[in-house]
DNA sequence: TTTAGGG
DNA sequence: CCCTAAA
């Protein structure tokens, strides 16, 4: 399993773009970026200030309760709106659902209870199953393939079957971790731990639990989890906010309140859980199933595929213990997605004539929204715009077998897929739109670009256990560096950087500060800052655009990256065979995969590896390589030179004794 | 592009 | 690791 982490900014000067941009959208009756953008802002702004809603959000069970009493307590006297809020349960949601029409009747057909829709679209109350009168509210149940059907009321739901143990162990596991580092050890695990999320197996209440996975209009499914709660240490400090899931979830599952050292979990921000789920399955789903049968097609189609194609994608957000609690920051987690958003928010247009509400964000810590505010008594359609926003970071967690060009698909876009083009956009896709085309991304592994598509990612060197200093992505150059960027200033770093990379433009960053501090708001040409990096990386690798960060355009030091004793071994190994003269084919022989490694770089290593097998012990220094395979080195270094000053000018060995012959020679040489 | 070497 | 002449 890899984890990699995503970070994407969206600069101020790039959203007053956005802004703009999104104007020209709406008069072509399109969903503009900007709007889901700012839905997007909303819905993490809501998040991070849910605390906000605690009180008004007593006695609720559903996330959106406390979204609809935050809006509606904006909304006093709009009583129309109110109810409206009330009614759908988040008013936010209809603002950044492109085709909730749509996916409503789908699951309309479906689903029995229209009036849950949302809540089954969106999962609000996946964990509202635990109340007594769960079988009424959650209708969007899937049959999980290790879970058996479980009829309540005349609606299916699943039960999990004989695997408590398992499941706890995993979720334990998980827990105690609060990383996903413990998911890849083998692919059973991660799939216990898959339905354990999705599954409770404690207890007699738990037993009828399966209730999220759901199923949506294009036949995808979508899994959320629960999350525990830190305690003490968070038990007291979640001033109710989401206090109905979280109780339930406490309740629900006893166990958790032994934990001590786990993280907090949460359900996915459906922005990025739909996101995901998007990138995610449409690998897998990419033939929409018929609706009419969800549970068929969702265990047939989506989560038996999902299993069977062994290509699941795994995305978690990083836990940040280190950040003070205040920031509430959780550990999403889930088998596909999850998300930790941060919004700063400010006021925008919106477009009434398409039914969409806004939601006022406010700004944490700063009162940006009170404009907002003050419109929305006269106008129900409140208007705020986006400031800032930055998601922090998104972790992916890919298995090793999955292909390179599977996470550059996942990393980037769904490209192709016009299934899901037309939905399911959120930020990704929307800074896409913005920026032109997809973000398509190229893949940097230490520095390396990684072109190979098909290798699987273990194959490619990108392993959780290989010493990943860094791992990047880049995106193409083309039009993206097209974009317009109607009030910003020239763009000379555009130019440096296409100078430097003709395929991929590189970005380079620092990671801790993406944006230079003094330019403030006046970041010349800030774009999209898409960082990634491993996430076992002290330092990840950060890769942005930024005219006073483009140091790719001139001699980087590529980053050191020390021959482990089993490459030394394997380079000795080749150019045993090989000889010294043709470190092309001893890069291509022991460093097949390993991109970043050139056979300059393996011409040097041998000659490093000779001059320190020629010193002393004691003058050596560094990674202390093996004497054996310094002797080796030494042996092969004389039986290759003396051969090259001799007759076999290239020496063309025989390829099948090839080994004893020279092992012969070796020997002869010692 | 690859080799071969110096820096 | 970088840089490059030379092949």
């Amino acid at each position: 399993m890899v984890s990699v982490a995503i970070k994407v900014l969206l600069y101020q000067k790039l959203l007053d773009q956005l802004e703009r941009h999104s104007h020209k959208n709406i008069d072509n009756d399109q969903i503009c970026a900007f709007e889901l953008l700012a839905a997007v802002a909303s819905e993490l702004l809501q998040e991070s200030e849910s605390s906000a809603c605690s009180n008004a959000a007593v006695g609720k069970d559903e996330l959106s309760d406390c979204r609809a009493v935050t809006k509606c307590e904006q909304l006093k006297e709009d009583k129309a709106v109110k109810s409206e809020c009330l009614d759908q349960g988040s008013c936010v949601e209809s603002a950044y659902i492109p085709e909730p029409a749509a996916q409503e009747q789908n699951l309309k057909y479906s689903l029995d209870r229209p009036n849950h829709i949302e809540n089954n679209i969106f999962h609000k109350n996946t964990c509202t199953v635990f109340n007594s009168d769960f079988s009424k509210k959650d209708r969007s149940y899937t049959k999980l393939e290790n879970c058996k059907e479980v009829n309540i009321d005349g609606k299916s739901y699943a039960e999990v079957e004989g695997r408590s143990s398992n499941l706890k162990d995993a979720r334990d596991k998980k827990i105690q971790t609060g990383t996903q580092k413990q998911l890849g050890d083998d692919s059973k695990k991660t799939e216990d731990l898959t339905v354990a999320n999705s599954c409770s197996v404690k207890g007699p209440i738990e037993k009828h639990v399966n209730n999220n996975a759901a199923i949506n209009s294009d036949g995808s499914v979508q899994f959320p989890w629960y999350r525990a709660v830190r305690r003490p240490s968070f038990g007291k400090q979640r001033n109710n906010v989401k206090l109905g899931i979280r109780d339930d979830d406490e309740n629900s599952y006893g166990f958790y309140r032994h934990s001590t050292n786990i993280r907090s979990f949460r359900q996915t921000s459906r922005v990025g859980y739909r996101r995901m789920r998007k990138m995610l399955t449409s690998r897998h789903c990419k033939a929409a199933p018929q609706l009419k049968d969800y549970e068929r097609s969702c265990s047939n189609y989506g989560m038996k595929s999902f299993y069977r194609n062994r290509k699941r994608v795994y995305a978690l957000e990083r836990c940040r213990l280190e950040i003070p609690s205040k920031r509430r920051r959780f550990c999403y987690c889930s088998s596909i997605a999850a998300y930790d958003w941060q919004a700063n928010c400010k006021s925008i247009s919106n477009s009434p004539e398409k039914g969409i509400k806004r939601d006022i964000i406010s700004p944490r810590g700063t009162g940006a929204s009170a404009s907002g505010r003050n419109h929305q008594k006269k106008d129900p359609n409140v208007k705020f715009s986006i400031k800032s926003f930055k998601v922090p970071e998104l972790i992916i967690e890919v298995s090793e077998t999955e292909t390179v060009g599977s996470l550059k698909e996942v990393m980037g876009s769904s490209r192709g897929n016009s299934l899901l083009q037309k939905r399911e956009r959120t930020v990704m896709e929307a800074v896409k739109t913005i920026l032109g085309s997809g973000l398509r991304v190229g893949m940097v592994l230490q520095g390396t670009k990684v072109r190979d598509d098909d290798r699987t990612l273990q194959q490619a060197g990108i392993s959780q256990n290989g010493n990943l200093d860094n791992l990047g992505f880049t995106r193409p150059p083309s039009p993206i560096l097209e974009l317009e960027l109607p009030s910003s200033s020239s763009d000379p770093s555009k130019i440096k950087m296409d100078k430097h990379d003709e395929d991929y433009q590189k970005l380079a960053l620092s990671p801790t500060n993406p944006i230079d501090p003094t330019s403030d708001g006046a970041i010349p040409n800030s774009r999209t800052l898409v960082i990634v990096s491993p996430l076992n990386a002290e330092a990840p690798m950060v890769v942005s655009v930024g005219p006073k960060n483009n140091r790719s355009d001139l001699s980087q030091r590529r980053t050191r990256r020390p021959f482990s004793a089993a490459e030394v071994e394997a380079l000795v190994e080749a150019v045993e065979q090989l000889g010294t003269g043709r470190w092309r084919d001893v890069k291509i022989r022991a460093f097949e995969y390993a991109d970043h490694r050139t056979y300059v770089d393996v011409k040097d290593k041998w000659k490093t590896l000779v001059h320190t097998a020629s010193i002393a012990p004691q003058q050596r220094r560094g990674e202390q390589v093996p004497q054996e395979l310094l002797d080796r080195v030494l042996a092969a270094h004389a039986y290759w030179s003396k051969k090259h000053g001799k007759h076999h000018a290239e020496a063309p060995k025989p390829v099948d004794a090839q080994a004893v012959v020279v092992n012969d020679s070796l020997n002869k040489a010692v």
